[in-house]
DNA sequence: AACTACCGCAACCGCGATATG
DNA sequence: TCATATCGCGGTTGCGGTAGT
């Protein structure tokens, strides 16, 4: 037997929201809050809408103090570490990101951060080789097989995994229950930040990779487009599967979708954990 | 000007995780 | 312990706008 439905399709609008939509769930939950159940929440206001509906609604438009838009090279780094590191993980990504929401961070980067760091480059990957479109999958992605090696990436794979080592291991030793957004701890400040690049040859060989609009030709020397992933050969679920021990002992990195800034951070710096060894 | 292709974003869908009785 | 309801996530789809031809 199926899956009850969350809600009555057939008597349930789709589509976009009407600003009518918009201030009525609004007005409600800035008044009472969700009451905790978002399947109820429609009726209660008279909206034709499922109740994930409005949840979405809320959470990626009208809740306060949402950002659009305008994401800083800052940003971007964080963003693009962090996917390197755990994948597309967007809540927990989102949740390192003030004001950003998991479906903005998803739409950005594989709308735009994707082909900034690695390039749309399909057209000139197939004049520079045409033997390489065959290798895709008709939108610029890669089978398996054919990838060329990567050697500018190499240490900072093995970085990264360092870093998650540690991150998971500090995870285990101080986070034993599930993390809270609402407990995250304070980014670190850019001084601080430019502190770690300046210390950390890897940190610096990335800083410099992403500020640099050549970098696909780093990454990709026979400048071919890609998923992160089938670039790296990696992700952290992939990871995980490699070295089940991490995962057994720290379930807090599969489960939580809560991840505070003490349990990312070693994703994001790694030399800073290197220390704790 | 008309058509087509592409892009960006909002919203939907399905499923696993979690809560509750 | 089990069944059911709900939440929350990531992947995908569809629509509107824009650029290219």
């Amino acid at each position: 037997m199926g899956r009850a439905p969350c809600c009555d399709k057939a008597n349930v609008k789709k589509g976009s929201w009407s600003p009518e939509e918009d201030a009525k769930l609004k007005s409600y939950i800035d008044q009472h809050g969700t009451g905790g159940n978002w399947i109820a929440l429609p009726h209660k206001i008279g909206l034709k809408r499922c109740g994930k509906s409005c949840r979405l609604r809320w959470l990626n438009y009208l809740r306060p103090n949402i950002r659009h838009g305008g994401f800083s090279e800052e940003e971007d780094n964080i963003i693009f570490r962090l996917y390197i590191s755990i994948g597309s993980r967007w809540s927990i990504i989102a949740s390192q990101l003030p004001g950003r929401t998991d479906n903005d961070v998803k739409n950005y980067w594989n709308t735009k951060l994707k082909k900034k760091f690695f390039g749309k480059q399909r057209k000139e990957t197939s004049a520079a080789d045409p033997k390489q479109e065959t290798l895709g999958d008709g939108h610029g992605n890669r089978g398996a097989t054919g990838w060329p090696q990567q050697p500018a990436l190499t240490y900072p794979i093995d970085h990264v995994c360092h870093g998650i080592r540690q991150g998971q291991a500090s995870m285990r030793n101080e986070h034993g229950v599930r993390g809270d957004a609402s407990n995250s701890l304070a980014m670190p400040s850019t001084v601080a930040q430019q502190q770690i690049y300046d210390d950390d040859p890897f940190s610096l060989a990335w800083s410099s990779l992403l500020q640099n609009s050549g970098a696909q030709a780093l990454l990709c020397p026979t400048s071919f487009s890609t998923e992160l992933d089938e670039i790296l050969g990696f992700n952290l679920m992939k990871m995980e599967g490699a070295d089940r021990r991490l995962v057994d002992e720290s379930d807090a990195a599969t489960k939580s979708e809560n991840m505070n800034w003490k349990e990312v951070s070693p994703f994001l710096y790694p030399n800073m954990y290197d220390e704790r060894l």
